[in-house]
DNA sequence: TCTGGGGTCCTAGCACCA
DNA sequence: TCTGTGGTGCTAGGACCC
């Protein structure tokens, strides 16, 4: 154990939704409500204002809207967020090589290897910067943790928020931890922190006391003394710059259940193209394909089968996708489809079987479509696009002929509604327009802070 | 109230093999 | 030859995280 704060996590306050506000002058100091729009979706993040109403993470879109009905409600732009988090990890990177990302708002960072800090006054210093620097880079703000270990950082992160840096001395943590929910820790969701509970298990200070050998008979030996371990502040695990992907899914809610099977089949199918396109895109190769049903009661199964060697062949995926399903009883419909590859090699071991296949397939079909597998990159005509009806998602940004930058704020009977407006703007005025408007394109995000020289 | 998408890790049962 | 044992791989499910 450490005995500086000088593991360092960031946690960028309400990311997708801050983003969202700073690129759009009209939703700053509003509730903005980032995720899925469909009868289906969950919020993905809300913004401070939009908390107050009791939206949070996870929560189901249509509960949201009883919550807060006057809040913008937006799709998440991906492309948009990971630009402004390559910003923000790249700023990290220049205070360490070791840099532990966690998703696209959040990472820990090992400031003693890189020699940005040694002790708690330079950590602080270190800390301070890093915020500052982020806020010039991105125009966001985010929170910092400062502790001897990954688990003490990201408890500090949280008490940091929003927009804030807190510092857990070394020779503290236990006496900090003590009083705290269970569910603090890390590894303890609502199974465990029921589990834990029943057995009149609440805070991290009761999980100390009650041993170790107790623990393990509650919940098992890797949990048990995992937590054990936590819950005594002891957490050795390093920061890892480099992780393995061990795994790649594609799956699909739908906004109504499937009843039928021949629809089911195609869905499958298409997954496990999409699920290949993903897989080859990363230079990657799988021996298990997984298959994944959630059926109209919520219950969810998987069904897996491992090949002979690792394959990135769309045929071969397809085909095995296609017999886990026949293991599978639909009646009753499904509300969620996935396909999944795991097992991964970092190469692609040609399968012979598939190569051969293709060949054949080659000579037989010579002068038509190729073999979806050696087509990589071009979407399959299920896929593409369909040219007749243009759809603009709402919060996507769009550049009109006459009345330049803005994005959507709704669409719906033939109509679009756009706001005109950009990052360094006054709020915009609103606009509507037909659908297929010729004048209005799709456009690509501003920079959040200009970059005038 | 009605629950996304993309991941990771752990456990347990079973088969197979030495 | 039979039985027990331990390791390993596969499969399925559950919990958790952001």
């Amino acid at each position: 154990m450490r005995t500086a704060p000088t593991i360092l996590h960031l946690d960028m306050d309400a990311f997708f939704a801050s983003a969202e506000q700073a690129a759009k002058p009209s939703l700053r100091g509003k509730a903005v409500i980032v995720g899925g729009l469909g009868p289906r979706g969950v919020v993905a993040t809300c913004s401070y204002e939009a908390r107050v109403f009791g939206v949070h993470s996870a929560m189901p879109m249509a509960q949201a809207r009883r919550l807060a009905p006057n809040a913008a409600y937006l799709v998440p732009r991906f492309g948009f967020y990971r630009e402004i988090s390559e910003q923000v990890m790249g700023l990290l990177r220049g205070l360490s090589p070791l840099v532990e990302p966690l998703s696209l708002d959040e990472a820990f960072v090992d400031l003693e290897a890189g020699g940005a800090a040694w002790d708690e006054a330079s950590a602080r210093l270190a800390g301070a910067k890093l915020r500052a620097d982020i806020r010039a880079v991105t125009g966001l703000t985010g929170s910092v943790g400062l502790a001897a270990s990954k688990m003490l950082a990201k408890i500090a992160s949280e008490q940091a928020k929003p927009d804030g840096l807190v510092v857990i001395d070394p020779g503290t943590e236990r006496e900090l931890l003590a009083p705290m929910s269970v569910r603090t820790l890390p590894g303890v969701g609502p199974a465990t922190g029921d589990h834990l509970r029943r057995a009149g298990i609440t805070t991290v200070g009761e999980i100390a006391e009650a041993g170790e050998d107790e623990v393990v008979r509650l919940l098992g030996k890797a949990h048990g003394i995992a937590l054990y371990a936590m819950a005594l502040a002891h957490d050795e695990r390093p920061v890892v710059a480099e992780r393995d992907t061990k795994s790649v899914s594609v799956e699909d809610t739908y906004d109504v259940d499937i009843h039928d099977r021949v629809r089911v089949r195609m869905e499958v199918q298409r997954l496990a193209a999409r699920c290949v396109r993903r897989l080859r895109g990363a230079h990657l190769s799988g021996r298990t394909i997984v298959l994944k049903v959630r059926r109209y009661d919520f219950s969810t199964l998987t069904r897996s089968e491992t090949l002979r060697g690792p394959t990135d062949d769309a045929a071969v995926v397809r085909e095995a996708a296609a017999r886990l399903l026949e293991s599978v009883d639909t009646t009753g419909g499904v509300r969620l489809l996935g396909v999944g590859v795991s097992g991964l090699a970092d190469y692609t071991q040609e399968d012979l079987f598939a190569q051969v296949r293709a060949q054949a397939e080659a000579r037989a079909h010579a002068g038509e479509a190729e073999h979806p597998a050696q087509d990589e990159g071009q979407e399959p005509a299920d896929e593409q696009e369909a040219p007749a009806v243009r759809r603009w998602a709402a919060g996507h940004d769009v550049r009109h002929a006459e009345f330049g930058h803005g994005w959507v704020q709704g669409s719906g009977i033939g109509r679009v509604t756009v706001r005109f407006e950009t990052p360094d703007s006054e709020p915009g005025r609103v606009r509507t327009f037909r659908i297929d408007d010729p004048e209005l394109e799709p456009a690509d995000p501003l920079p959040l802070v200009s970059r005038r020289p």
